[in-house]
DNA sequence: ACTATAATTAAATCGTGATTCAATTATTTG
DNA sequence: CAAATAATTGAATCACGATTTAATTATAGT
């Protein structure tokens, strides 16, 4: 009943992985401290060794799952090809990581709204400002990330490959239905996320044809 | 304290409305059944005498947002304009839908994750059952929203008139981005509920075009 | 080896919030 | 109008779950 020797170790990282399990399942408030620690074999207070409290240990999920979708989609945007084939791409890059990384995949959608009510009423205060600073940290994120297909869109307008059209609604409605994949895929069905994600690049990409 | 003179008196419908708008401001688990009665007047224990207990307070809120939106697209459906226009149409009909009733917008969104981990744990029981069937019937009719969207492209394409694509995606895509808009959208903004609605619309028929 | 630091835990706090109860007043029905 | 029903409420219950604390063992650094 104490330190764990380092085989059976639990990291930061595993746990966040473990959270995200977990929250994909029960959501924010169903989830408890206890059951996100007992799929690492842990305690709950354990889990305050690793994050100040609950809100801090869901926005690190959050952060952890933006981050990976953002890398995915920045390489793309890195290329030198053309719109079309960038957007095609990013499409591509972010349901792959929303459908074979489920979990993460449903929490971006679903979990948003717990942070955005996150009390942190945690009796330390300091935490407060900190979090919300994180807080507000992710969501500029988020909006890099979603600028990320919109720069791409308006670069394709600019070049004039793309029908001239609202590029901020685009990637709204782009992510809307990116996002929501999320939410109704399952693997094993009719599609695989490869073929899903081919479908709905090629839905934009034809509605932004000249 | 007992029972209100009829003018004061709350009906179960203004409970609903009530609690679409603190579910819309806080989301399920944070809001407290004295959250909701307190828009209303009441105290939490008046809610009991018109809902079973919170979780059938949340299904009655997603049951009746879902019959508003259902009912709008429905009128359009039965019309007999073009696969095209009904489908703009449709689109004008969910996106106004959720952008002037944000409220239960955003609810249809977010809530359902609530109500799929319901728990009903309230200690009588008979109620569990009673809420798994109203439950699925309430996925149920998401389904049947679904495919009256559906339905139409692949009207469409029957007819000849749009291009040939997977209906069952391309309406999913378009429900993604519809609902996301209730999670974005913010009266007062660069674009009101009808212009955001002629873009996706336009967005997605342009794609369908031949 | 020795000391400081890291990782863990069991057990104790502490609120909060859903639900239940018994009592009370308004309406409705016959 | 009397009885039955509806709508409400304040005051208990009752659990559960986040967080804190003090103690304990593993590792790392020197």
């Amino acid at each position: 009943m104490a330190r764990k020797p380092a085989d059976q170790s639990v990291s930061r990282d595993e746990i966040i992985e473990a959270a995200a399990d977990v929250l994909r399942e029960n959501g924010y408030d169903a989830t408890t401290m206890k059951d996100i620690a007992g799929r690492v074999n842990l305690t709950a207070a354990s889990l305050y060794h690793h994050f100040k409290n609950k809100d801090f240990l869901l926005i690190a999920v959050l952060e952890f799952g933006l981050a990976q979708a953002i890398a995915k989609v920045e390489t793309v945007v890195q290329t030198d090809a053309s719109p079309q084939d960038k957007l095609r791409e990013m499409v591509h890059a972010h349901i792959g990581d929303v459908t074979d990384n489920p979990t993460v995949g449903a929490a971006m959608v679903f979990e948003i709204k717990s942070l955005m009510n996150a009390t942190t009423a945690g009796r330390g205060n300091g935490n407060r400002t900190e979090f919300i600073q994180r807080r507000d940290a992710f969501f500029q994120q988020r909006d890099y990330f979603e600028n990320l297909f919109r720069n791409v869109i308006q670069e394709g307008i600019d070049a004039g490959v793309f029908r001239k059209v609202d590029a901020g609604i685009l990637a709204k409605a782009m992510l809307g239905a990116q996002n929501w994949v999320g939410v109704w895929y399952k693997s094993g069905g009719r599609l695989n996320g490869r073929e899903i994600a081919s479908i709905i690049a090629d839905t934009f990409l034809t509605s932004l044809e000249k």
